[in-house]
DNA sequence: CTCACATATAGAAAAATTTCTATGTATAAG
DNA sequence: CTTATACATAGAAATTTTTCTATATGTGAG
């Protein structure tokens, strides 16, 4: 497996928010309107509906359209991607970019 | 487990960050000195020095201090409680936050 | 068709983060 | 003691992110 870290830090920025985390969590039972979502917050609608945009750019929320609402749930697709990713990350390999530099000034003791 | 989203929100932040998340993987091979770390960056010291910092904070790299040079390397610590931090918050819990909406103007489909 | 409501988009203001230069501290060499 | 090196800290500049106001779109009710 090797190492996405456009989509890596994509995800990290989407879940490096305190409201992001939140809605995340209030999204763990199920499904939610947007309006439902927003009433839990104290911020403007726009300002969530960019949260929400985000979340979804990344994959960890996916929505579901009917009439005129908006439906919020969690997509496992990014929670399953960021926890490979930090995995995969922090894991030696034999390609990793350590390999291209060349100790200097100071004895490696690995 | 409970949730602790003042450590789990610092945890993120600190991995949301492209440099950072490079610094992560030239270390996940083993130790490096701060000056080798360095030398892999197009950076100023002070800038990279500030990003170790905030590694650090966050338990995701430990130091080791030896005469005048730094040897950083990852702390499993760190990356062991984001893992757990995430999968908690995308689980349903009886506690959730989500218990406090009241159903408003749209009909749950739970 | 007209109106009201739910949500999205555009763009500006505010806040937070990243990066830099300048400088300080600590350690080792001479 | 003086100097050089590795790294940290302080504070300013640059950049990015968050939030807001204003407005647009899309849907259903009447």
């Amino acid at each position: 497996m090797s190492l996405d870290f456009l989509e890596g830090t994509l995800l990290l920025k989407a879940l490096a928010d305190e409201t992001r985390v939140q809605i995340i969590h209030i999204l763990s039972c199920g499904e939610l309107c947007a309006c439902d979502i927003l009433s839990y917050f104290d911020l403007k609608q726009p300002t969530l509906s960019h949260h929400l945009g985000l979340l979804e750019a990344a994959n960890l929320v996916e929505v579901r359209k009917e009439g005129r609402w908006s439906y919020y749930k969690l997509n496992s697709e990014g929670f399953t991607h960021v926890q490979a990713f930090l995995t995969t990350l922090a894991s030696p390999s034999e390609v990793c970019l350590c390999k291209q530099i060349k100790p200097s000034c100071c004895n490696e003791t690995k």
